[in-house]
DNA sequence: TTCGTTGCAAACATTTTGCAGTTTC
DNA sequence: GAAACTGCAAAATGTTTGCAACGAA
């Protein structure tokens, strides 16, 4: 069994890639990520374990962004913050996550409320100085 | 001039569709819902008059949902729900949109902070009851 | 040998774009 | 007549899928 542990599955290093960065990445983002560890992973193969593990519940879609759909291997609700000049994703693990107030909307609408998500829209501090720079 | 009203231009019915409706229309849905009054309207010219006007500010794209961009006439912040397993959004006036929570997200950013978004997801009473008898 | 996983390329769905014809003023 | 708008078809983009090959047990 010793040379079985240098065989890791594809599928393994794809959840250790999302569960080892904070960048919430695209399905590409990720293939370019594992690029240097598995150089002839494939894209389909990022493609078809993403959505395995977005339908076990073991990673979250923050939906698409610009266009493209976008994951992270936190679970934990919290909140995100998505610069429109980059289409960086960052955490706000500061503030609070509105996952209370899914009765309140249940109520409401009288259907079933099973998550929510709070994002906030705008320019990254690094996109800022860009472009007070140019 | 008396019969200048009478020559809506195709723009001008598009914005009345998205202002007309809450369903918040995909590209599709808007070229869908004017096939009565303008039959010969074409999709290409429904995407380009929605980009213009989500560009204006003049409508709201609340994103991708499911894959599909959707809109919303209405540019008042307002919360959302999502059904989906139908796709349907829905507004829910009744919730308090975050909006005032942008500055404290600036300030954990260090950025600029322009909208935020708060979207509810889960199923919605149409499709619990198709559920149910099934 | 069997079953799940993968790479490749083709298929798909949505959106964007080039261009030529039409409308508006 | 100039400028803006539109329809059509083609292109571009991101994602999914069919299939044959591969790998682990």
């Amino acid at each position: 069994m010793e040379h079985a542990a240098k065989h890791f599955r594809k599928r393994d290093a794809i959840l250790s890639c999302l569960r080892g960065t904070t960048i919430h990445p695209s399905a590409e983002m990720v293939h370019d990520l594992l690029q240097e560890s598995h150089p002839d992973i494939s894209l389909a193969t990022v493609y078809r374990n993403l959505s395995l593990f977005k339908a076990q519940g073991t990673i979250q879609s923050l939906g698409m962004i610009h266009g493209i759909e976008r994951f992270d291997g936190n679970t934990n609700p919290h909140v995100h913050f998505v610069c429109n000049c980059c289409s960086a994703i960052m955490d706000l693990h500061q503030m609070d996550a509105p996952q209370r107030l899914c009765n309140e909307a249940a109520q409401h609408i009288g259907g079933q409320v099973d998550s929510c998500q709070l994002m906030f829209f705008g320019t990254c501090r690094a996109c800022l100085a860009k472009q007070e720079s140019a």
